[in-house]
DNA sequence: TACGAACTGGACCATGCAGTCCAACCACGA
DNA sequence: TCGTGGTTGGACTGCATGGTCCAGTTCGTA
């Protein structure tokens, strides 16, 4: 790829952004490139000026952009995490992050299963995320158990991919209903498991 | 659609079953009516035939289908939990339906992801059978609590989505790594829900 | 101003896929 | 045996979509 000027990397955002909108929408499949030339009023030669890998570098660059979204959405709760309250910080905002903007689905799960099997290096790249997400959230729950504030014998692995799945599970329970009961319902099941103190 | 014969039934079986297998490795989008015809040895307009409305009415026949086999893979516990021996039996069953037959995916939560914008008929479908499947479980709640078992102060419908989540988020991670351990952590951690006994 | 490199527009191509059509083949009852 | 209705095979069509190509425009810089 050559050298990008800043009008170029200005029109490389807004294609990778608005094809996140509609891959969350209608999905990879459902996404076409002539949709998002036309929403962004860009042309073909275009998109494969920026992305020449096609449609899959294209889909690659959304998932890195909005992982990161997802990831900056919980700054700066998810490098604390030491106290409940942290925790219950962090949950209002990943909550607000796919509901209050319409989300009503996961940019990093929502890849995971339709990649899973007709993609193996955007599944890579997914069970990464997915592995990177999990060692910070099990990294909240050390520092939980280092302040005292919860027992010993939680595996810290363990609670984060429960944490996790409860989030991935809750939107697709979620989704259909366009209601984000469900989702908070798991959530909130999920987090218990972060009030077993330790014994003193 | 006009009267089946023996003959017939076994044929549109066939390929009901076909389509699901393909659906569940490939999903919606990744699955062709060519695919299915040749790993069916039938034609395409034996597939018209049995389903006029073609892809769609195809697809929501698996889904009806998936759904049923789901369902019976829980009985007969999924009828009982009313106590903590029979929701560990059901787990247990359900677990090996996915993991023991190499699903590594929720045949009515990988439609509901896929279908949610693409298929609003679909997406009907799917939440009415995630409403069933919640109304089961709930139930198996309130018979532990009518039991004595479990505190009155739980919300059976709560408990009910929350274990769901786990469910649907445990195969999403699980999925990519291909190793059940996050749908058994997630589980383990929903069902905890049921331990805690009723004040007397 | 001149020039090269990055950027843009849109016509064009190839292909894969859902869906159509019709002729032929059974199976069974009259 | 004949006929009717379910069943099957496979060629064919139309279209959507990913991808190619090239000519023209803008921009930064010397």
């Amino acid at each position: 790829m050559a050298e990008l000027t800043e009008r170029g990397r200005r029109t490389r955002q807004r294609i990778v952004e608005e094809t996140g909108r509609q891959i969350l929408a209608a999905g990879i499949g459902g996404t076409t490139l002539d949709d998002v030339r036309a929403a962004t009023l860009t042309s073909k030669s275009q998109l494969f000026h920026y992305f020449p890998g096609g449609k899959d570098e294209l889909v690659r660059a959304v998932a890195e952009w909005e992982g990161a979204q997802l990831m900056a959405a919980q700054e700066p709760w998810v490098h604390d995490l030491s106290t409940r309250e942290s925790w219950e910080a962090w949950r209002q905002a990943l909550v607000d992050y796919y509901i209050g903007q319409g989300r009503w689905a996961c940019p990093i799960g929502s890849l995971a299963s339709e990649a899973a099997a007709r993609n193996p290096e955007l599944a890579a790249v997914v069970a990464q995320a997915f592995r990177d997400w999990g060692a910070l959230l099990a990294a909240g729950v050390r520092r939980m158990q280092d302040a005292g504030r919860l027992g010993g014998h939680v595996d810290p692995d363990r609670v984060a991919a429960s944490i996790m799945s409860a989030i991935q599970g809750g939107l697709v329970l979620s989704q259909p209903l366009h209601d984000p009961w469900p989702l908070e319902a798991a959530l909130e099941q999920a987090l218990h498991a972060l009030d077993t103190p330790a014994p003193r």
